[in-house]
DNA sequence: CTGTTAGCGCATTCAA
DNA sequence: TTGAATGCGCTAACAG
């Protein structure tokens, strides 16, 4: 039995290198609470003492152990982040100067991506503060009540990102996806296009796309034209997707003069579609969209498409939260700008009514 | 004094939603330690009681604290990853399976990007130790001996992918550069092509690399052909070092005849630079890659790629990882295949010498 | 500035 | 099968 037990032991060691912050006194001649000192709040320990610690620490190769560490101090330094993807550029630029800042603050992230799947999203959050996440990001603001008390069960502090406040009280930070849509169409319409389609990803749980054709059919009503919602073509995410819609809009008996992609790849797929169709893009129809993505000035015709700020504001989301870690009551960013930029894709109506 | 460490408690009962074993034991009647048993070993335990348990931590809330189940049973449930990139639809993609299969066995996923910086990724994996990762995925074997001493310190399992173990005696899960990239030279070889340029991003800090080009010289040796050196270019990764190089090589006064190109976005640089010069692709110079992302598919000419299980490795690696975690001895899997896929951006050279 | 003391919330013995 | 007891490794309050 005591063999037994000195075996556990020996293995438990083993497990975590062998070293605790007691091993680390002991050696260092000092107490626990002054190793754990050094390591937390060095000012507050004398110099030379706490050399001879950090040496300690340094010749032992000691590691604090995280789980004892979060449970002592009641905060696990991991903040959580789950996303509708991440194998795109999108959100991948956005996770990843999300990562770095965090890094640089000393936090660790937990990823999840939930495919666009509101459940699955909410088990992934579940997941995430069972884990003792210190702080969450979240695209966009649209997800049951439950899932918001369970955060707020928790009283930690979270992000919303891709949006700004608008009507809902969640912090937010991204950009006006109303506005920069209306700013394009409003291009659009300015060139003489009248029958503009749009191209969305599904716009249930997805109140970014909602916005955006939001932002289009306030553009036409503003202007005095009415938006024809026959024009509003749904598919899955994806460059096919863009070319079924293209090829879909192009056989209607009054096919559109200008398209408005709710996302980049559909107008990839829309521009090579139109190319294997011998359409002329933008001779015979403008496609136009959002994201600016590193293809979108590669291609031929180059895109006419919105430039969101999908680095910022993964940097921005980081920089909220660690300030509201911190203890400090900054208000999110204002809203980050967009910038529509204005390439080949785009042109006046070939045959203005 | 009393009132303090009231209030004290009654805040820490907030953070964590006012909820522990304790509160859920004596709701249901039992001791701790059965609620503990329904939670994690339900079977050992009396039906009847049982029941009552998991309705009480229903209608409570209940959610266990991680940091102290971490604690307590020296596993945190969590597996760490560092990627050299997270931004990209190729290790986006890994990453995705990777999470996905991890999450269905109840894992939580730590994630870091190195951006291709040897120790930057010393830095995270350390951080991540720390954190308490239960396992760990890297992408290839090169790294600093002490790197690979902190995880066996930690005796955790872990892999490396993107390649095969070859003569490193890391578990691995990917598949063989060096096949996958001498078939690719041997069909151009076979094309007829004889200068053949090989696009790379930096090849210190990174195996595949290396492999491909080692593949690409193993071909031409074993041919009876020499492989010119010079024809190695050398840019950081993305379209942009694309561009740069094919106009760096065609410009040689014996410029190739056909480029191999280390990374997708390469050739989609190679090919959009190409266009823009007027060179005709494959008609003046023949362009192929690897990795066959959702562009290679879509662009003009469509490009011959190497077809890499980007997918797979991810979800392969998660498997690996899970049976190590449940104590089972399960080698990694067996190399995974890639396959040549020729389309429209490679072709004879024009004028066989 | 330092050491002593007392838990954090849970899993896991062991004896019943 | 169950409950009582113990401690995981660390931080934080307190007295010195």
């Amino acid at each position: 039995m005591c063999l037994f037990t000195r075996l556990m032991k020996a293995l438990s060691k083993l497990r975590h290198a062998g070293l605790t912050l007691e091993d680390v006194a002991r050696i260092a001649d000092v107490s626990p609470a002054t190793v754990s000192r050094c390591l937390n709040r060095p000012e507050t320990v004398n110099v030379k003492k706490r050399e001879r610690v950090l040496a300690a620490v340094e010749r032992l190769g000691y590691v604090p152990h995280g789980a004892a560490r979060a449970l002592a101090s009641r905060q696990s330094r991991m903040v959580g982040v789950v996303f509708p993807s991440i194998d795109n550029s999108l959100f991948g630029a956005a996770l990843d100067a999300f990562q770095r800042t965090m890094a640089d603050a000393g936090y660790t992230v937990i990823v999840a991506s939930s495919a666009y799947d509101p459940e699955l999203e909410t088990q992934h959050i579940r997941r995430m503060l069972q884990s003792g996440i210190d702080a969450l990001m979240l695209v966009g603001t649209e997800r049951p009540d439950t899932t918001y008390r369970m955060i707020h069960a928790r009283n930690i502090p979270y992000v919303t990102v891709w949006r700004t406040p608008g009507e809902s009280s969640h912090p937010s930070i991204g950009f006006d996806n109303v506005q920069a849509a209306k700013h394009l169409s409003n291009y659009l319409i300015g060139l003489g296009h009248r029958r503009i389609a749009f191209f969305s990803g599904h716009l249930e749980h997805n109140d970014r796309a909602r916005d955006r054709l939001e932002g289009v059919r306030q553009s036409h009503t503003q202007s005095g034209f009415t938006f024809d919602d026959s024009l509003i073509l749904q598919r899955p995410f994806g460059v096919d997707g863009g070319r079924h819609m293209l090829r879909a809009c192009t056989a209607l008996p009054s096919p559109p003069t200008a398209i408005i992609c709710g996302a980049e790849p559909f107008a990839y797929g829309a521009i090579f579609e139109a190319a294997a169709l011998g359409i002329g893009v933008p001779a015979e129809i403008s496609v136009a969209a959002f994201d600016d993505t590193w293809l979108a000035a590669q291609i031929s015709p180059k895109l006419t498409t919105v430039r969101t700020p999908n680095l910022e504001i993964g940097e921005e989301a980081a920089r909220y939260l660690i300030a509201r870690l911190a203890g400090e009551n900054a208000p999110p960013a204002l809203p980050l700008d967009t910038e529509l930029i204005i390439r080949e894709s785009t042109a006046p109506p070939s045959q203005p009514r």
